[in-house]
RNA sequence: GCCGAAGUGGCGGAACUGGGAGACGCAGCGGACUCAAAAUCCGCCACCCGAUUCGGGUGUGAGGGUUCGACUCCCUCCUUCGGCACCA
């Protein structure tokens, strides 16, 4: 071991030790100026790579600058604890997903501590635990109450690989969005639980305007998987039963031109339809084949369209024309009502149909100035046109066509204006074993059943033989757990074998922690509004469209029962790039990174920040390698040495700005300079600049001759203090080194002097015809006047306006001077 | 296909509101120290042309435009990345 790591692994130790001692993180529980830094919480996963914790690095400098600023910080951490690795781990190796959790919570703890990240560790909050988990229950019920948690018999997604349904957030371009499983999805008809969170598919997609810290692409992501879109209802009739049958159209213009239904292969009406007709068999057997098909598969760009002919007929409202009803692949069961209107001429999958299954084609726009044929399209035509073969509705522009027909659809009473969502009801129950249990009892006399609050929490329990998923949850077969009598009737009933989506768990992790110990509500809404908003959010990009909505959901709803008073969750929202290593992505399974334990072994805590912090913009992915960390270490072995050098230095020292000489003036100057750039860039998220040009003035430092200057002294004071965010180990060792006992943590942050932010002179540049030809320097205040005289005295300016007339002078203030010639 | 973001030295990146392009760091080159090497320190470091300190030209994906002046604003295009993807 070099005598520079034994120095700074004593240093660290040293710190992290009196941190936790003295309590420096503890949350004030009566904040007066609140900042709550909330990083998202992990699912444990044993030793930590860079990739994990940069994150919480991004998290702990924004921590300790506040705290610096005078802030009552709320920094907390949990864990995600349920979930499927745990399961996995213990089919796999036979150990209890509990002692396999709690074994990875204790190692990445040990791990975060290593890093000298600043939390509250009192506030922990860990899912698996049952006085967290009731609360997931009691607040099922609480949706349940309000008509939020429904159950239904539904087509599902079905990941094969981990035997349970998905959420429709978790399927990844047709698989599994677990990286250790990524199996096909397919579609599975089962009963199950279901939030409601459609019925604030409006409100979700209005908050995003009242997010102004958010960052625009995860708003977008947002807005376009609510997926808003704004149409008409329209009854068609079904002919051989004469019920209505409404469809959704956002383009009621093309309702003349409708020569076929489509309906998908499994909405519910798709079972019965062709029931008595000659094409029943051909109907079942082709919808059978259909859903069979992986999703991805069913998806894929490309795929040709499919269908087969019903036997029935569908009447249009508007002119009473009988269309044949298809069956066809490419129609969504969960969007619209199931079955579409099909317009060939005007719709290009109506159109690759119709010319697979020789559909009559019928033109109801043309472009201006021309008359299409259907005989020789080739393709449909979908842009703005004159409406013909529309009866009353001839002539129209398309666009004024959709307003009248759609007026006169809801006048006649046969349609109504709908918006439709994207957005779909979150199916949240699971075939797995280690989740939350769903608070939910079967009673064959009594229905469904919810358990009484008084019950809570409904135990998960432990003494389980096998955790192998056959396709339903392990809890079905828990005899202890699975049996029990009905809170209604008192006769015999069943538990609901399901456990809950671990998302769900996530969606209010944020309010636990402003209350962990409650144990008579999920939290006191007091303590909750003393802290929420969550000020900084920090967090992976994966997220934009499941976790990052259902927080916002679960935070609106509880605002709806008054238990919180923000309507959304967050201010400022960060997300953060990932860590690379060798171009791949860390990854603990593969053994394929950078570990925290061995690197702050070899290099020590501060530098693996440090390099983290300054080698891109948070933001931005990063790749981890060697060139990155001898930056740093550089730095901070520059800095040692300044300090060692001028150890005698002393604290707080005074003097009086008018009495410096030019040097300790200017070096003044740029201690302001950094100060403003430091803070700055820090609440601008932009930790690779502030650092920066805190090597600025490091130099600057060194560059400096009289080390006996007061002004010297003051600057390494506040060095020391500007570097406590992001190296707080050196920042606490250096100075208790010049002399201060307590906490660099409880100083406050430096703040500067706008005056003196500038120097005395300033330097203009020159421009001639738009080039730089020449520079001034004057004392700042120079007049116009002046400046302009001095540039025509300049020899530059003289050889370059010679034999030319100067048309133009354009003057910035304090910036620059532009010289126009012919 | 639709939506969004981004293209700057050998590399990571910087540039406030339209005003000195390349801060800071890595790599590289030259020098000091050393018997030597490492470490450290000092200096150089966009490209091209000419020279000696210096001077001139070009340059922020490509092309055009606005402007005294464009990495920054506008138009067209190319490339890369991300999201959605048969959404009626």
């Amino acid at each position: 071991m070099t005598n520079n790591q034994a120095s700074f692994k004593q240093r660290e130790a040293k710190w992290q030790k009196f941190w936790e001692e003295k309590g420096i993180f503890k949350t004030n529980p009566n904040p007066k100026r609140k900042y709550y830094v909330l990083v998202m919480y992990p699912y444990p996963s044993g030793d930590l790579h860079m990739g994990h914790v940069k994150n919480y690095v991004i998290g702990d400098v924004i921590n300790r600058y506040r705290k610096m600023q005078g802030y009552d910080v709320l920094h907390p951490f949990g864990w995600d604890a349920f979930g499927l690795p745990a399961e996995n781990a213990a089919i796999a190796h036979g150990i209890h997903p509990e002692k396999w959790t709690k074994e990875n919570i204790e190692i990445s703890k040990r791990n975060l501590k290593l890093m000298g990240i600043g939390y509250d560790w009192d506030a922990e909050v860990t899912t698996c635990e049952p006085d967290y988990y009731r609360w997931n229950q009691w607040l099922f019920l609480k949706f349940y109450e309000r008509g939020l948690a429904y159950r239904k018999e539904a087509y599902v997604n079905w990941c094969p690989k981990c035997q349970t349904v998905l959420a429709n957030e978790q399927v990844v371009e047709g698989h599994c969005y677990r990286s250790a499983c990524a199996a096909p999805v397919e579609k599975k008809k089962l009963t199950q639980w279901f939030f409601k969170i459609t019925e604030y598919a409006q409100r979700l997609l209005d908050g995003l305007d009242k997010l102004p810290h958010w960052p625009e692409n995860v708003k977008t992501m947002q807005r376009n998987w609510i997926g808003r879109s704004e149409g008409v209802e329209v009854d068609f009739t079904l002919e051989h039963n004469g019920q209505k049958f409404p469809i959704f159209t956002t383009r009621p213009d093309t309702l003349y031109g409708v020569t076929f239904m489509a309906l998908a292969p499994d909405a519910p009406l798709a079972e019965t339809i062709a029931q008595g007709t000659k094409y029943e068999k051909e109907v079942s057997e082709f919808i059978t084949r259909i859903l069979k098909r992986p999703e991805i598969e069913r998806i894929a760009v490309g795929t040709e369209k499919e269908g087969v002919f019903t036997g029935r007929y569908a009447i249009n409202p508007v002119n009473g024309e009988r269309v044949p009803i298809y069956i066809a692949d490419f129609v969504l069961a969960s969007y619209g009502t199931g079955m579409i209107m099909a317009v060939p001429a005007h719709d290009q999958r109506d159109f690759e149909f119709a010319k697979k299954y020789n559909i009559p084609i019928k033109v109801v726009i043309n472009p201006p100035g021309e008359n299409l044929r259907p005989e020789t399209m080739t393709a449909a035509y979908v842009d703005e046109g004159i409406m013909v073969n529309s009866g009353q509705f001839n002539g129209l522009n398309n666009q004024e066509g959709i307003e009248k027909i759609t007026d006169y659809l809801v006048a006649k009473g046969i349609g109504r204006r709908t918006v439709n969502y994207r957005l779909k009801d979150w199916l949240i129950s699971r075939q797995r074993y280690w989740g939350t249990p769903i608070p939910m009892i079967h009673c064959e006399r009594c229905g469904i059943v919810p358990v009484p609050e008084k019950d809570l929490p409904v135990l998960l329990p432990k003494d389980v033989k096998d955790y192998t998923p056959k396709g339903k949850s392990v809890l079905a077969g828990v005899e202890s757990f699975i049996n029990t009598t009905c809170p209604n009737c008192g006769g015999k009933a069943k538990r609901d074998p399901d456990t809950m989506d671990t998302f769900v768990d996530s969606s209010w992790y944020f309010f636990r922690y402003c209350d962990p110990k409650n144990d008579k509500l999920p939290f006191d809404p007091k303590k909750v509004n003393q802290w929420l908003p969550v000020d900084e959010y920090i967090g992976g990009i994966e997220h934009a469209c499941g976790h990052l909505i259902f927080f916002r959901f679960f935070t609106k709803v509880l605002h709806d029962m008054g238990m919180v008073a923000v309507d959304e969750p967050c201010d400022y929202l960060w997300m953060i790039g990932m860590v690379k290593y060798k171009g791949a992505v860390m990854s603990s399974s593969k053994k394929h990174g950078v570990w925290v334990g061995p690197f702050v072994e070899e290099h020590g805590a501060d530098v693996a920040r440090l390099t983290m912090l300054f080698a891109t913009p948070p933001e931005k992915e990063m790749d981890w390698s060697d060139e990155l960390v001898t930056g740093v270490t550089r730095f901070i072995q520059r800095i040692n040495r300044l300090y060692e050098e001028n150890k005698n230095i002393i604290q707080n020292s005074e003097f009086e700005i008018q009495n410096l000489s030019e040097a300790e003036r200017r070096l003044y100057i740029r201690l302001n300079q950094t100060i403003k750039k430091v803070i700055t860039d820090t609440e601008a998220f932009q930790y690779n600049t502030a650092i920066a040009g805190l090597m600025e003035f490091l130099n600057d430092l060194y560059a400096f001759n009289d080390k006996k200057s007061q002004v010297f002294a003051f600057a390494l004071n506040r060095f020391v203090l500007l570097l406590a965010p992001f190296a707080p180990h050196l920042a606490e060792e250096l100075w208790h080194q010049i002399g201060n006992e307590k906490t660099i943590f409880l100083e406050p942050f430096p703040t500067y002097d706008e005056k003196a932010t500038s120097f005395a002179e300033m330097t203009i540049p020159i421009q001639i015809n738009g080039k730089l030809r020449s520079k001034l320097v004057v004392p700042v205040g120079t007049t116009e006047e002046t400046i302009k005289k001095l540039a025509f005295e300049d020899k530059k300016v003289i050889e370059y306006t010679q034999g030319k007339t100067v048309t133009r002078i354009i003057y910035i203030p304090n910036k620059l001077l532009s010289i126009v010639t012919n």
